[in-house]
DNA sequence: ACATAATGCGAATATGTATTCGCATTCAAT
DNA sequence: ATTGAATGCGAATACATATTCGCATTATGT
């Protein structure tokens, strides 16, 4: 940000701008978003938006911070934990995942798909971080025997693996799969793979 | 394609386009990628670019076609179904998928990151239908006892699930995860999924 | 009320790049 | 050899869009 907003109005215009850029994408596509339309859609000039932002990137990267907190605070509003069974945790997180998805009318979908040019790393290393965290309390509790090698390992593959499944199946909306059946099959891949011990020859 | 060439001059003209198109992208990126860069590369001129195809989409379009035919003939050589168990098949499938990511010096990295944006179509169908053959025969010769439901959801799900993870894996490229760590994983999450018995309940 | 800083404006500028078009060259048929 | 079609050229055009900058307005402290 290139100059902080000291008084009320900077910091609601400021505010604006970020609200703005997240419907601009949401409504035209990270592609179609303009800094023109961004200053139109939060009632501001152009020539403010640069007063405290860089550039459009520094922008995007703002509506990133701000989303990468709320999908934290999601998450741990989350009782994954206080699930019994794996299957009944893992379905839970995978709902989680389709829920945020489809929420603010497709932005995270449209911010996935375009993961590859944008400031993902904050996004990505709180889901990262907070399933891996998971991973290893509930290991810890149910599987204490087991050494858990691997797990962050594990963690990469379910996470991606479900994550942009989910994104595919949700940009092509073909009507050959539901949703509610991906879920499920989602979840019985997941639950199985997590659940499998690790393997015990040292070989590797 | 706006004109067929006839000659055998123009012939070369529009393959020398395609494979500067290829180079470009794999060299520059997609986003860097401009008609005039690729002009130059094939050692064209714009104009020429612009007799055979209406546009530079189309021309991607046609670097797509080119590769889903490569993709689909590299498909085919794969003894797959001589594998004995699962297990090895998978594994077999996998190290394909790495071997085509990590081919063309990244351009299908490039051209994956950037499926959004792409005319995919082809080469996604050409994986997904080849894989639901695969998996149709093994099946059968394995399973003839189960009824194979779900068998749609289930390739879309792995098929999404290894490609992404591997993309995800190459392109982050942090040393923490090693990539035959995550092949290994990924054939033992897959085949663990795969040979799962379909749910008997026919709640759903 | 005044002075100064902060904020806000938007037409103008700068830049990158897809596409066109009139002309030049080469080919193939007679 | 001649001619018309096919091919090739690349400077010029059209367009989209990020960013700047000089000026106008508003807030804050005294």
């Amino acid at each position: 940000m290139r100059k902080r907003p000291q008084q009320q109005r900077s910091r609601e215009l400021v505010k604006a701008l970020i609200d703005a850029t997240a419907k601009v994408i949401q409504q035209q596509g990270l592609d179609n978003t303009t800094t023109a339309r961004i200053a139109e859609v939060a009632g501001v000039s152009v020539g403010s938006l640069y007063q405290y932002f860089g550039d459009k990137d520094g922008l995007i990267e703002a509506l990133m911070e701000s989303l990468a907190d709320d999908i934290g605070a999601g998450l741990k509003r989350l009782p994954l934990l206080d699930n019994v069974d794996m299957n009944a945790m893992i379905s839970s997180a995978i709902q989680f995942g389709f829920a945020v998805l489809n929420s603010r009318d497709g932005l995270y979908l449209e911010l996935v798909r375009n993961w590859h040019r944008l400031p993902t790393d904050r996004v990505v290393d709180t889901l990262q971080q907070h399933f891996m965290d998971l991973a290893r309390l509930y290991f810890l509790r149910h599987y204490r025997d087991y050494p858990i090698r691997n797990l962050e390992v594990r963690v990469f593959i379910v996470t991606n693996s479900v994550l942009f499944t989910m994104v595919r199946h949700i940009s092509q909306n073909n009507g050959l799969i539901r949703e509610d059946d991906l879920a499920n099959e989602l979840t019985r891949m997941v639950a199985g793979y997590m659940a499998t011990p690790p393997d015990h020859q040292g070989t590797r």
